[in-house]
RNA sequence: GGGCGGUUAGCUCAGCGGUUAGAGCAUCCGGUUUACACCCGGAAGGUCCAGUGUUCAAAUCACUGACCGCCCACCA
């Protein structure tokens, strides 16, 4: 074991060490996790050619703790790890790329441009996976999947066709979203809106005579946010009971710049408060007027291209792009003196999620999922809490858009996606889904296998399969069973089917938590697949939706505008495990983040302070070997197993308390990950580590450790050790790796562990200790986590030297106080109130003394204090500390005023609360009884304070 | 237009019905105690956004308002 050890902990180089190992052991295969209880647990995909950001950092440290926790505590764990291949996006960042060349897509071709993706997914996708492998992921990856390999293509083709057969998945021409940058219909969840300032106009229709012409005089006004959809426009409308138009109704008029007659029709759906209570029909371009022109015949007339030009129906404007020809068309109804105003006018613009482009509404032939059917057992499961969400506001959240449910629009007019298992019939028109799900791979990708060739209608054996792919969210939905094998009955899924838990961000509820909920329930009550429980069907037991990280504007971290971090770049700085902890103690459920420096830097400083506790330990271990007791006497695993021992007499107190704290810690660990309170998690473990493990046990300890008399310092040493052990498993979920790097600095199963050997191997401080054979794979990972235990837990104890501590601190202010010089010892007079209070302090005399800077401790019988001393008191001690001539009187008495009145202060609040009848009468025996005895104590204190205020007056 | 979250120490945040409201960082005072200056010891710092109510008891629950942020929504 070389006893070099940095004094700074560096974490690079033990980082990708590890990483290193994790990975090409396969260290956490399911199958090295124990034979509990199982907990599986899916990873949300990332995109597949994208890179990790702090968001992914974040949620990967939160799956990571609990899948790390899971597993010690012997848990059957499975974290299954893949990428998406994130249709769209991907397609977007490809075709970026071919532009820089001056290349688009269509000149390539679609099978042209396929492959080009597939190169780019070689290249660049397993960027993540390397990052995630980096950053202490314990994923399996040997079960890793991407929702475009055969498999995960086979598990769509089933789904789809089994929604299509049962009607779920249908097709129809209807108003959808549309980019017309990306070119695609997009769902409604991917507009995004945004208020903007814009302008709205208020224009005249000149009414139409009998003889189709317009008239002069006589107008309509029409408000409208959109000039340019106006050419389409194929009726007005007005409110049927409103009176100032009733005259109207039936009547034409004459459409601006088309010169196209239009009727004037009546519609419920018309505001009359708003604007001037006409509305111009389109129904072509917007959502209400396409249902107004679907309940009124009228004709709809698209006016625009597909990628957001004028179309040939806009007459003049043809071939302008959307925007222009709005200027234009502004431009000549004020020619015409037929703009009546123009007003700001606020309001919601719809943009495309991906390409940000504004996206319009636009009729066209797509493909449609019906929701609300799979959205009635989504809601049971997670009303009845089958499905526990985590914050609980995310359920009402979740509840509430199922019930607002609408279909959702599954295609898109891309290229790079799983490809819709329909076919054409040249002749008839017939739609002829694939034969079954059966795939088969064509150019190392995979194909729907079951190609029809004849029309079953009309015999015809001219055939195309669909062009449009499927929503990159269609194949995400179905990730927690595809990615076990369904639709094959296979053991992994009957294992760890349902998945335990899903973690992840909120802003993906709908997207994706959603969705795979209300599919996972229908499609896998298939009688081969489940008992028909729906607890059974369910993806997962438990959704914890967490925190985003966000800049300190609050708005989400973001590549594009340069507000991202970085979290290689951060880790290189501060070590990853730091950057775990960081994230972690700032996850507090259903608050958002904003990084700040200050955190990681003290993160970074608590893996410091771990690394240097280690060297304390390592580094005075040589003093004790070279009295002869070896490493192995006091730190093999089963001598950590057996602690604590007993150290002799009045060295014993320190110890019973050590182990008392791990118990109680261990418990307060475990609560808080149970209710995903990661930040309470954190906080608990790391007073544990610094203030009681380091500041206290540490410093209490030293002379035991350094003893002469083997049988102090041999338990002494392998109680330490075994609570070091410990305080490194608790540690270990959120901070991996340097706890990995020193627990196999400890003596392990096989005699040796795998850092000794291969440290023992590149270094020229080896000193010898050790062999190279380690059976099975070692890993603190697969160790278990510290449990609360009751032989440990002694109460009396944790009382005991909290009381020294108090004293100790007592006296290390009034030194400071008195600014008494740190090397001189001086005596104390202490009286002891607490019951076994005295002997405890004299059978921890040593430490005491030697903690507080003290000569000696005078223990008396609480005589009124001496002239010519500080006095501290509480409600369990008096101290005196007698001093020169140092002593600053005036701010002592300052100090005893300004106590004297917060006391007073606070005994007369609670004299009037016990003095109040119906607090004594309805509040709980025990809050009146501390109360009482709160109030006697501070009584105490304040008369004491009294009469040592009267004496330093006098 | 609806919904959700936030407002606590100079900064970033915990605490969310019961003794004297906490942490990290920053600040101030003092320290080369050979594990750690990414450290040690000590201190100072808060009408818990405002108001009203519920309660024996409110930072914590309810209502109202202000400001900040987020999400959802087809009013031209």
């Amino acid at each position: 074991m070389p006893r070099e050890i940095p004094k700074a902990y560096e974490p690079n180089e033990v980082e990708q060490r590890w990483a290193k190992a994790w990975y090409e052991e396969k260290l956490f295969r399911a199958e090295n996790s124990g034979y509990g209880p199982r907990f599986s647990i899916a990873l949300p995909p990332p995109n597949v050619t994208g890179s990790i950001h702090i968001g992914h950092m974040l949620e990967h440290t939160q799956i990571d703790m609990l899948v790390r926790w899971h597993r010690m505590r012997g848990q059957r764990t499975l974290w299954l790890p893949g990428m998406d291949h994130a249709g769209i996006a991907t397609q977007f960042v490809v075709e970026r790329m071919l532009a820089k060349g001056g290349i688009k897509r269509q000149d390539l071709g679609r099978e042209e441009f396929e492959r080009r993706v597939w190169k780019w997914k070689q290249e660049s996708g397993g960027v993540i996976k390397e990052q995630m492998i980096r950053l202490g992921a314990s994923c399996d990856w040997t079960r890793e999947r991407f929702t475009l390999e055969p498999a995960l293509y086979r598990a769509v083709l089933h789904a789809f066709l089994r929604f299509y057969r049962e009607g779920l998945i249908y097709r129809g021409r209807y108003m959808v979203n549309w980019c017309p940058r990306c070119q695609t219909a997009i769902s409604d969840l991917e507009v995004v809106h945004h208020e903007r300032t814009g302008e709205i106009w208020n224009i005249r229709y000149p009414l139409a005579d009998s003889d189709g012409k317009p008239s002069a005089t006589e107008f309509l006004v029409v408000a409208t946010t959109r000039p340019e959809t106006m050419l389409g426009d194929t009726a007005v409308a007005v409110h049927p009971d409103d009176d100032r138009y009733r005259r109207f109704v039936g009547k034409k008029v004459m459409l601006p710049l088309m010169n196209r007659e239009i009727p004037i029709i009546a519609d419920a759906y018309v505001d009359r408060e708003f604007g001037t209570g006409v509305v111009k029909i389109t129904p072509a371009h917007d959502p209400n007027d396409f249902e107004i022109g679907k309940r009124h015949n009228l004709p709809e007339i698209d006016v625009m291209t597909p990628d957001g030009h004028m179309s040939e129906a806009a007459g003049k404007y043809a071939g302008l792009e959307r925007f222009a020809a709005r200027g234009r068309i502004v431009a000549d109804l004020k020619e015409l003196g037929l703009v009546e105003s123009v007003k700001e006018h606020i309001h919601a613009v719809g943009t495309c999620d991906r390409c940000k482009a504004i996206v319009e509404p636009r009729i066209s032939t797509q493909w449609f999922m019906k929701m609300a059917p799979l959205a009635e057992p989504a809601k049971q499961v997670v009303r009845e809490g089958l499905i526990e969400v985590v914050p609980d506001n995310q359920r009402t959240i979740l509840l509430n858009w199922l019930d607002n449910i609408r279909d959702w629009c599954i295609s898109r007019q891309l290229w790079w996606g799983h490809r819709i298992p329909i076919w054409h019939c040249a002749d008839c028109k017939e739609m002829v889904p694939a034969g079954d799900s059966r795939v088969e791979i064509v150019d190392g990708h995979a194909r729907a296998a079951s190609v029809p060739t004849q029309c079953p209608k009309c015999g015809g054996s001219k055939l195309t399969q669909d062009s449009d792919v499927l929503d990159t969210w269609f194949s995400s939905g179905l990730w927690p069973f595809s990615t076990l094998g369904w639709p094959d009955d296979t053991k992994d899924l009957r294992e760890f089917y349902p998945t335990s838990l899903l973690i992840s961000g909120y802003d993906i509820l709908f997207f994706w938590d959603a969705r795979m909920i209300m599919m996972g329930i229908h499609l896998m009550a298939d009688p081969n697949l489940s008992s028909g429980d729906i607890s059974t069907r369910i993806p997962f037991r438990q959704l914890y939706l967490h925190s985003l990280v966000r800049t300190a504007e609050g708005a989400k971290m973001s590549k594009t505008k340069g507000t991202g971090v970085d979290p290689l770049q951060m880790t290189q700085q501060y070590g990853t495990d730091a950057l775990r902890y960081m994230l972690a103690s700032m996850a507090a459920p259903g608050t958002d983040i904003i990084l700040s420096e200050d955190r990681v830097l003290s993160a970074r400083a608590f893996a410091n302070k771990i690394w240097n506790a280690a060297r304390f330990l390592f580094l005075n271990l040589e003093k004790i070997e070279g009295r002869g007791i070896s490493l192995e006497e006091l730190a093999a695993p089963e001598v950590r197993a057996r602690a604590p021992y007993p150290v002799p007499g009045e060295a014993a107190l320190a110890h019973r308390w050590m182990f008392s704290r791990l118990s109680s810690v261990s418990a307060q660990v475990s609560e808080a990950l149970e209710g995903f309170r990661f930040h309470e998690a954190c906080q608990t473990i790391y007073h544990f580590f610094w203030d009681d493990f380091c500041d206290w046990y540490i410093e209490w300890l030293k002379p035991q450790l350094a003893a002469e008399n083997r049988d102090v310092a041999i338990p002494a040493w392998r109680n330490i050790f075994a609570a070091f052990d410990a305080a490194l498993r608790l540690l270990h979920p959120v901070m991996p790796f340097i706890t990995e790097e020193l627990w196999h600095r400890l003596p392990q199963r096989g005699g040796a562990s795998r850092v000794a050997a291969e440290a023992l191997a590149s270094s020229q401080l080896a000193d010898g200790v050790g062999d190279t054979a380690t059976p099975g794979p070692l890993s603190i990972a697969l160790e278990d986590y510290p449990q609360p235990n009751s032989d440990w837990s002694d109460p009396a104890a944790e009382s005991e030297l909290a009381l020294l501590q108090e004293i100790i601190v007592a006296v290390r202010n009034v030194r400071a106080e008195m600014k008494i010089d740190p090397k001189k010892k001086v005596p104390a007079d202490l009286t002891v109130h607490a019951l076994t209070g005295e002997e405890v302090v004299n059978s921890n005399l040593e430490p005491i003394l030697r903690l507080a800077g003290l000569s000696s401790v005078n223990i008396s019988t609480g005589l009124p204090a001496p002239t010519g001393a500080v006095v501290r008191s509480t409600a369990r001690f008096d101290l005196r500390i007698a001093y020169g001539d140092v002593v600053d009187k005036g701010a002592e008495i300052a100090k005893a005023k300004k106590e004297i009145e917060r006391l007073e202060k606070d005994v007369a609040s609670k004299e009037a609360r016990l003095a109040d009848e119906a607090f004594r009468s309805k509040a709980p025996a025990e809050v009146v009884q501390s109360m009482e005895r709160a109030r006697v104590e501070r009584q105490g204190e304040l008369s004491k304070l009294r009469s040592r205020l009267a004496q330093l007056s006098s």
